[in-house]
DNA sequence: ACTATAGTTTAGGCGTACCTAAATTATAGT
DNA sequence: ACTATAATTTAGGTACGCCTAAACTATAGT
């Protein structure tokens, strides 16, 4: 396997898009890699000579099933890295990504074997996100947004962005971490601010206890979220009392 | 710290040809990083005027105060790893060297100060050579080689050169290392093959065993020796009962 | 259908770190 | 002291991955 630090870069961040976009064009993934789009058309065309995209001029651009794999390669490493960075060594979850950015390309197999053996062979990094099998294969999420609920809506967090430590460091003073249950009280008209109500158990394992907090669109783009139908409704809700 | 990999590769292989050298030479530095001497050249012009090392055109090549903090600092990532990755991960003693190399230039500082900190401050890595404190300070040793024992000496294994991993699985196999006390039973009048007595304390912890070897000097220029006096010495001798 | 603008590509360069081949300097043997 | 040899440096070149500036396409609005 030839790639390069740059290479997989390249193809990891191909990747991500992927899982959002419906088309990656050179643009985004300029902007993703933090690159001129000059500079990603050069390595766009490297490889696509390696067969590791698909490539049509200003059409935008498609991993192959090789690209793909080491895609997923890439993220495997860098998302057990995360898991084993906050687990074994104490690393704050807003510094996890930033080290494993910098580790997941000089993991080798063996050590991969061994940290995924130590962790005992985790599924989800500190953030939510799945952790591609060593086979490639990967769990599929439905990647919906909190930003795409309405008033009334009650949800599970699943996952949250892991490449902005402050915004980490902010989601954990909120408390909104993976697994936690929310309900959406309001939103504003303009600039989409929605009103979370957060849901903690108490010490106690018996009561619990709600917590509200106003967060902006660049927050709520930032965590994703699954829907509970009513039937997984855990609390009484503000448009469950008006329906009566 | 804008110093790049190989800025640090050449500062460590430096530091260590010091030790043993009096003089380092463009050609020993291209040698010990395999790479042409002109490249060694390249770079050591580059290190000077940096004002890391201190050279004069064919009169060889010294470490300055910054530059040995560079590489002390590196030498300390390098060790501590090679530490973390045997105790913490299982790896064994003859790759913790190869993936040290690889981690040890973007180990963060707030890392090293975990790894550091689970390990139990610890001074020697799993090759028995000392480990830079924070500050930069380091344990001297002396560096007597096992090739320049001669017939009856005594010794203990302080240290084996860590950077070839085939060399050390034979010397595990061998059953030598750092802290294993041996005796020179005998020495070849050509090529230096030392017969080596290694002592083995019984798993009863009272009896001791022996066990002999032959081995050339490519080996015994690997193993750093501890002399020890009459005094010390803990088990009869060939040579002590040749005296009576 | 045409033009303004946004998106993309080409052209030409830069810095790092390596290489080989040729020229130079130092050293040791006679 | 001189020359053969070894060590070192210079000269010129490669690959990678980035850059800016300029040229080019595509698309949306009139």
């Amino acid at each position: 396997m030839n790639s390069s630090q740059a290479i997989e870069d390249y193809l990891k961040a191909i990747y991500k898009l992927q899982e959002r976009n419906t088309l990656v064009t050179t643009s985004d993934l300029a902007e993703q890699i933090r690159v001129s789009p000059a500079s990603a058309t050069g390595m766009i065309k490297k490889l696509a000579a390696s067969n590791l995209v698909k490539y049509e001029r200003y059409q935008g651009v498609t991993l192959t099933p090789p690209g793909e794999k080491i895609a997923l390669e890439v993220l495997r490493h860098h998302r057990l890295l995360e898991l084993y960075l906050a687990e074994a060594l104490g690393v704050s979850w807003d510094k996890v990504h930033d080290e494993a950015e910098k580790w997941e390309h000089i993991l080798s197999e063996e050590l991969e074997d061994k940290i995924d053996e130590i962790l005992g062979y985790p599924t989800l990094d500190p953030h939510g996100a799945p952790i591609p099998a060593r086979d490639g294969t990967i769990g599929h999420r439905n990647l919906t947004l909190l930003s795409e609920l309405s008033v009334g809506d009650q949800a599970i967090i699943t996952e949250v962005s892991d490449d902005d430590a402050e915004m980490l460091r902010y989601l954990g003073k909120l408390g909104l971490y993976p697994q936690t249950e929310i309900e959406v009280i309001s939103v504003t008209p303009f600039d989409n601010l929605l009103t979370i109500r957060r849901v903690a158990v108490n010490t106690d394992n018996r009561t619990k206890s709600y917590e509200d907090c106003v967060i902006g669109q660049s927050v709520t783009n930032c965590i994703f979220v699954t829907l509970l139908t009513n039937k997984d409704r855990l609390l009484p809700s503000q448009s469950d009392e008006d329906e009566k």
